[in-house]
DNA sequence: AAATATTTGACATTTATTACCATTTGCAAT
DNA sequence: ATTGCAAATGGTAATAAATGTCAAATATTT
């Protein structure tokens, strides 16, 4: 009992209630128990498994309500989602290694091409604990079209 | 007409036709026109949008068919699937700037935190063209039970 | 405690992807 | 060119993830 709960240190719980009371958002027994469940655990899970993992000790919740908490714990900042900016799988015939911005205007995903993006090292005190193979970078950011159209043209 | 078609660079069609023949694949007009699509733009398609463009030109293919040949593509080595290694969202109660590894055996999503890998620099010769906001580096690799399991620890 | 605004739960629906299988097609050997 | 067979396709049906709806329940405010 006490196992999970040390999980949800007082940090995250405060900076919850702060978020919450400060967006004029519901303090919910469901939206504690999500935030608590993906706090307490390393393993970035999907929303099925922490709907799996909360219902045991929060009997009777919803799916939708999983979804949904999530959806409002990643808009208020409070958790990330880290696979999947949409749903649906993007193609790309160029398998040369490049790197990607994706558009948070329009969506759009752009390559990025740079010589100096595809000499990263991989973290030295990590060797021996992981085998690093290869890297990807997402940027996030505008692209061409939306930048001129919303004007902002910072040249600094 | 010779708008598209201009755009299946004879190197692509070269590398096409090469690796299906090195792997025992027939050379279908399916295959073919949808790599074609791919290669032809760079805008990076979901599957329905490929074959929303490949149907024009190849009455009566089936959406199945694309993404079977999208994924073999992907398996040659001729394509690249940018987003979704699969198809469920992954959530992360860590807001901090950090970067992810993706186990190629077991799934695994760990947590790579680095300072040096939070001071990329964005590439300059793009700056004005794009803005870049922020960035995460998908690493893909082997996590630590998965190493220990196939006794490759190359300390090297 | 009562009034009000928000959130939830159950169900239905949409959307992305995969499974299945009969038919067709690519391809190699006549 | 014809034949034979393995491989691939098309159509349909089935999964699975995610979202929409709305009355009932809950949180917050008064
Ligand atoms: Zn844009
Ligand atoms: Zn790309
Ligand atoms: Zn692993
Ligand atoms: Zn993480």
């Amino acid at each position: 009992m006490t196992r999970h709960e040390k999980h949800f240190s007082s940090n995250k719980e405060k900076e919850f209630e702060f978020t919450c009371r400060k967006h004029g958002l519901s303090l919910t027994i469901q939206r504690r128990a999500i935030l608590e469940n993906l706090a307490g655990r390393t393993d970035h899970p999907t929303a099925d498994q922490i709907y799996d993992a909360v219902k045991e000790h929060l009997k009777g919740v919803s799916k939708t309500t999983v979804y949904r908490v999530l959806e409002t714990l990643v808009n208020f900042g409070l958790a990330r989602k880290v696979n999947n900016p949409e749903a649906k799988a993007r193609f790309d015939a160029d398998t040369s290694r490049h790197h990607h911005l994706t558009c948070i205007t329009c969506g759009a995903v752009l390559d990025i091409h740079a010589q100096q993006l595809n000499r990263l090292s991989f973290p030295e005190e990590l060797h021996g604990d992981v085998e690093f193979i290869d890297y990807s970078i997402n940027f996030n950011g505008r692209c061409p079209a939306c930048l001129k159209k919303s004007g902002a043209k910072n040249t600094e």
